[in-house]
DNA sequence: GGGAATAATAAGGTCAACCATAAGATTTAA
DNA sequence: TTAAATCTTATGGTTGACCTTATTATTCCC
């Protein structure tokens, strides 16, 4: 039935799907989040488009098509069980989860695939907070607002972490903003410029945010983020604004569209 | 250090090491192995000589250098582990374990790697019966004799099957002989004839045939190979001869050289 | 020693996925 | 409305790993 997708249409895919199931993405913002130019971008787009993958509007960007919807949901569950397999059976660093899942990821069979789902448990969400996609194809969405929308003061819970560049996640990690993590938004400056966070430990949980509460833990036996229980962060203009969804949490603020 | 190699080329080097550690191989065998052009390997012969991965003598064959085989044995290292994740942890088909672990091992970082050596408790053998290599890559050699030596009359046991295609992994489960197993050659047509084995069950067990053991059990417990302790199998002819290594179980034969 | 089998080389071709440069088309924001 | 920004298309190029067909070289065995 399903044809082997090559590695790349698999990233596009992916790409796709993390840049918002659904949405329509510019074929330039596609481009950059791959790491290709527009033109490459723009060829592999009318490929896919032929395959019938994607459906692309001129000027206006791409959108996955109900096919394609489908394959991207493989990918992305396949990713995302072997970040959780790394993260709790192989003890891998947080920040490298995603890299290091995205090439075993193309290199795995369906059955495998549900094997693997099964000896986990059928975890519902990956280390870094993001649903994983059930082996029908759907999709439990992510009740959060981004972080570029949370107004100044709110206090907030990290949910899910969007990122997947390697010194992103990094960078988050060595400052302990991780899924389960609560925050205060102490200052916003506007226009992608720098964000202000003061960090406090979390004192709910819930099974969306157990892994985040249980890396903190794990952390914390290493002495990283304890005995400092409220700490402030300022993140460098730009770099963080897409990248961290967040629930809310004691503030009662209605969540604007995205 | 060691720069990335092309899954292509780990695959030829892989091909090596299995043809024998410090054997010459002839090019044909190699292409065979590959199922690519004869034509083809010469190219990548070539390719790989020039990056100092392999030696080649024409007209009599390639041997892996230094270099070549501690990457060979990265990749064999790799492969074996994951064989042996799917088998015990995922469960997945005998059979297919070999298909299966080889897209694998190819995504797999170095770190990936030690982290699942650790998981699986630093596993000696696959379910296959073959030597993992070390991280050091020191290889633990098979101390069994190629199946096509044992003479007639011999009580053995399989040691490890050397075979990789699934086809021929398929027909080895379907007849039950796997690593562990106690068979009798009763017969074997020389020049590539075919081969008839009794098969009996194992009494003893030691590391080495655990896994083979407990894959027999297994089944047993299917109806497939219990209640009938003693069984005729006959191998077609040319199929069998090269791909299982037996060891020496009653009977003392001194094995013979390669 | 000669012929069969095997191995190597040469020449030319394909395919996927990238690249750069440059020229148009369309949208958006001043 | 016009210029800047973004997007698309065209052209031509690269790389790795394959392929076929054909020719030449070497080894092995009778």
């Amino acid at each position: 039935m399903t044809v082997q997708l090559s590695e790349s249409t698999e990233m596009y895919l992916k790409a796709m799907a993390e840049l918002g199931v659904g949405d329509v993405v510019p074929v330039g913002r596609l481009a950059g989040r791959l790491g290709v130019t527009n033109v490459s971008a723009n060829e592999m787009v009318h490929r896919l488009t032929e395959q019938g993958l994607l459906s692309h509007m001129p000027y206006k960007g791409v959108t996955l098509t109900e096919t394609g919807r489908t394959a991207a949901c493989s990918v992305l569950r396949r990713q995302r069980l072997w970040e959780c397999f790394l993260y709790d059976h192989l003890h891998i660093e947080w920040a490298k989860l995603y890299e290091l899942a995205c090439s075993l990821e193309h290199a795995t069979a369906p059955e495998v695939t549900e094997a693997l789902a099964v000896f986990l448990g059928d975890p519902k969400f990956c280390p870094r907070g993001n649903p994983i996609p059930a082996a029908d194809g759907s999709f439990a969405p992510l009740h959060g607002v981004p972080l570029r929308y949370v107004p100044m003061g709110s206090i907030v819970q990290v949910l899910a972490v969007n990122a997947t560049e390697t010194d992103v996640l990094k960078y988050l990690q060595e400052r302990d903003i991780l899924p389960g993590r609560e925050v205060t938004v102490v200052e916003a400056a506007p226009m992608e410029g720098p964000l202000t966070l003061r960090l406090g430990w979390k004192r709910r949980c819930d099974e969306t945010t157990r892994r985040g509460i249980e890396h903190t833990r794990r952390l914390a036996r290493f002495g990283i983020g304890d005995g400092r229980p409220e700490q402030r962060f300022r993140a460098p203009p730009g770099r963080l604004h897409f990248l961290v969804f967040f629930r809310y949490w004691e503030s009662a603020i209605s969540p604007m569209k995205r």
